[in-house]
DNA sequence: CTGGGGAAGGGGCCC
DNA sequence: CGGGCCCCTTCCCCA
């Protein structure tokens, strides 16, 4: 997991100043809280976006106790043991609120179904998305290597309640390691044995995660050298396979010792370069030839929490079928044409996920949240579009799952006996922060419109949703609009929605032929032969410089012109070019603004975004704990060109319409990131 | 460290 | 649809 992850998603740095603890204050941006009905409680974790597969939270935080002293009275409800050469090392216990991070409110998974995260310990532990996470989707984490073991070795007890599935496949994960704390969870293309495991005929305790009080006294009990027939494997693994894994695990290693960015995680790419897409070697230590627990996991009771209903019932799996998460696999690029480009490259930073999330409600962006939950379903498969509004692009922004997921998710699989009408084969319902059906005034007119397979996409064909697709028209003051269906951006022509859909598709169908660097607009190549052939076709008037684009021109020109339109507000001092502002405007601490929230003493360069912060969030911080993320969208905002521009007397319309744009922007910015 | 200038890339509009 | 152009942004480097 750790090698192959492709996103690290750190936590939000916590704010002394603030009351809460760093439970809540943690929690990274792309996701939020779910209240319990006192809006007190946190009763679980969701996602607020798109969150691909890969993608890693951690490390899991809270006090250390050793074996040896661990509090009598100690409440082991969030107790995480930590192993180190096969022993027992430490517990993490995420009891404490103002020591344990946000992880400590993820609930655990009741099947494989609705797992979404898998914990591994790498040194620390981290929680790894193994699917895909659509919006307002719940994380739900399993883990345990104890219940694997108690799977296999105690088969007396029985709680035919929480145990109504086949346990088709269990394989054991060893990982060897004697590092690795839990060795579950499955997704690759799984070719292990068969374990007869008869559910009825399992133990299962329901001393489970936080709530195993016994687990850990259960758990010592258990023999580890358990003769799971999986675990030949183990035994059977070449010095190569050993060593090769010891090689990587160094790399963790370092990346735990504090250099987040180890050799695989370097840093963010320069313009001048391309991050090398997950080694494909390492799905032969990692992926395709580990034998991973297939976690076909009994359903749990989940008392303290009300799950959504899509996930109430019973969960059986697809019987007979083997299920298999070709995680890795998806490390691939898509295009073979631009084959150092990681499949996610246009959406996400490789290190960080930004947040799309709009931070003012009531504010969004005119055309809505940006959409992502069309693409793919949690298993790799596209759903079937809710709405027109849900439909794929052109191409394909994430590789879709390998032939497995595809394969063993045939929607003809009836679903078992007691099954809900919606599960795991079906699409989630759809989160309500989606826009709205576009209302029959607004779409005046619908058509089907193929859109045809642009003429170098070539390996993505075969990809699902590709075929052609209906894209929903609109018409505004009689002319055509054309809605892009991922951000709701609409164009006057069609050829312009379908370049712009390359935003989201990652295609870049122009190539230079001199340092293989591609584009998404012809333009753009021709604009970049200049920088090999020297070439400045641009020159100015006064000096009789050149350069190679008008826009440098332009900014240059400035310089003659003395024409400095950027100006700061505090100490008036003007610009040429607005990054300038941007980086001058460091330079002004906090006491230098003028507006003071008298609540949280927060300032801000302007009065409306004090407005705004007290409205949303000081205010509300009455009402609930402080959303962290909003609070620093609303200081952002303060700081943008948009805010720059209004005048201190703008109307509340004025200041929307303000907020509104520069959100726009802002999101395009961090998903083009 | 800060300001300033240039290089280059990316998105969108229009012909 | 292709191409040209414009605007914006970021990065890099230098004084």
């Amino acid at each position: 997991f750790a090698l192959n992850c492709t996103y690290i998603v750190p936590d939000q740095l916590s704010d002394p100043s603030f009351s809460l603890p760093k439970a809540m204050t943690s929690i990274p941006r792309n996701l939020t809280f779910e209240y319990g009905a006192d809006n007190e409680v946190v009763t679980g974790v969701f996602s607020k976006e798109y969150i691909p597969q890969g993608t890693r939270f951690g490390p899991l935080q809270g006090e250390i106790y050793t074996k040896d002293n661990v509090p009598k009275q100690a409440n082991r409800k969030y107790f995480w043991r930590i192993y180190s050469g096969g022993e027992l090392h430490n517990f993490i216990d995420g009891y404490n609120v103002h020591k344990s991070n946000w992880m400590r409110y993820v609930n655990p998974a009741r099947s494989m179904a609705e797992q979404n995260l898998v914990a591994c310990q790498n040194g620390k532990i981290y929680f790894y998305t193994i699917r895909p996470v659509e919006p307002s989707q719940e994380l739900l984490v399993w883990y345990s290597q104890e219940f694997a073991q108690r799977l296999c070795s105690q088969q007396s007890d029985t709680k035919p309640n929480f145990l109504t599935r086949n346990f088709q496949e269990i394989i054991l994960l060893q990982h060897d390691k004697s590092e690795l704390l839990f060795p579950i969870s499955s997704f690759t293309g799984v070719t292990g044995k068969k374990l007869n495991a008869n559910p009825s005929s399992i133990k299962w305790s329901k001393t489970f995660s936080r709530e195993y009080t016994h687990a850990d006294e259960e758990c010592e009990r258990v023999n580890t050298k358990q003769h799971l027939p999986q675990q030949t494997w183990l035994q059977n693994r070449t010095k190569e396979e050993v060593n090769e894994e010891k090689c990587e695990e160094k790399k963790v290693d370092v990346e735990d010792a504090g250099e987040r960015h180890s050799t695989r995680y370097t840093r963010r790419p320069g313009p001048e370069e391309r991050v090398v897409a997950p080694s494909l070697q390492n799905e032969h230590t990692l992926g395709l030839n580990h034998p991973f627990l297939l976690d076909h996991h009994p359903t749990l009771p989940s008392p303290h929490r009300n799950l959504p209903l899509h996930l109430h019932g019973l969960y059986g799996h697809k019987e007979g079928l083997v299920s298999t998460y070709p995680l890795y696999l998806q490390s691939r690029p898509i295009h073979p044409t631009y084959p150092v480009l990681p499949p996610y490259s246009t959406h996400y930073a490789r290190l960080l996920l930004p947040s799309y999330s709009p931070p003012f409600p009531g504010m969004v962006p005119s055309g809505g949240t940006l959409r992502y939950s069309s693409y793919l379903g949690t298993d790799g498969l596209p759903y079937p579009p809710a709405s027109q509004h849900n439909l794929l692009p052109v191409s394909l922004p994430y590789p879709p799952s390998s032939q497995g997921g595809l394969k063993e998710q045939t929607p003809n699989v009836s679903p078992p006996r007691g099954a809900p009408a919606t599960p795991e084969l079906s699409p989630l319902p759809k989160p309500s922060n989606q826009s709205p059906e576009p209302s029959p005034s607004a779409c005046e007119e619908a058509m089907n419109l193929s859109v045809a397979p642009t003429k170098t996409s070539t390996t993505a064909r075969t990809a699902p949703g590709h075929r052609a697709l209906p894209y929903p028209l609109k018409k505004q003051n009689g002319k055509i609009k054309y809605e892009c269906n991922i951000c709701s951006k609409t164009f006057g022509q069609l050829s312009n929605l379908k370049v712009h859909l390359r935003v989201h598709s990652g295609e870049r169908p122009f190539q230079c032929n001199l340092c293989k660097k591609s584009f998404t607009q012809l333009a753009h190549l021709q604009k970049h032969h200049l920088v090999h052939t020297g070439e400045k076709p641009h020159e100015c008037q006064v000096c009789h410089k050149r350069f190679s684009s008008t826009s440098n021109l332009k900014t240059h020109q400035r310089l003659h012109s003395g024409e400095k339109p950027y100006q700061c507000k505090i100490c008036n001092t003007k610009f040429t070019q607005y990054i300038h502002l941007k980086l001058h405007r460091r330079l002004h601490s906090n006491h230098d603004r003028p507006h003071r929230c008298q609540l949280c003493t927060q300032t801000f360069f302007h009065p409306f975004s004090l407005r705004i912060h007290q409205h949303s969030c000081c205010l509300a911080a009455f009402k609930g704990p402080v959303n962290v993320h909003m609070k620093e969208m609303v200081e952002r905002f303060d700081t943008s060109q948009e805010a720059d521009m209004l005048a201190e007397t703008a109307t509340a319309p004025q200041i929307e319409e303000a907020a509104e744009r520069w959100l726009a922007r802002t999101l395009e910015g961090e998903e083009k990131e």
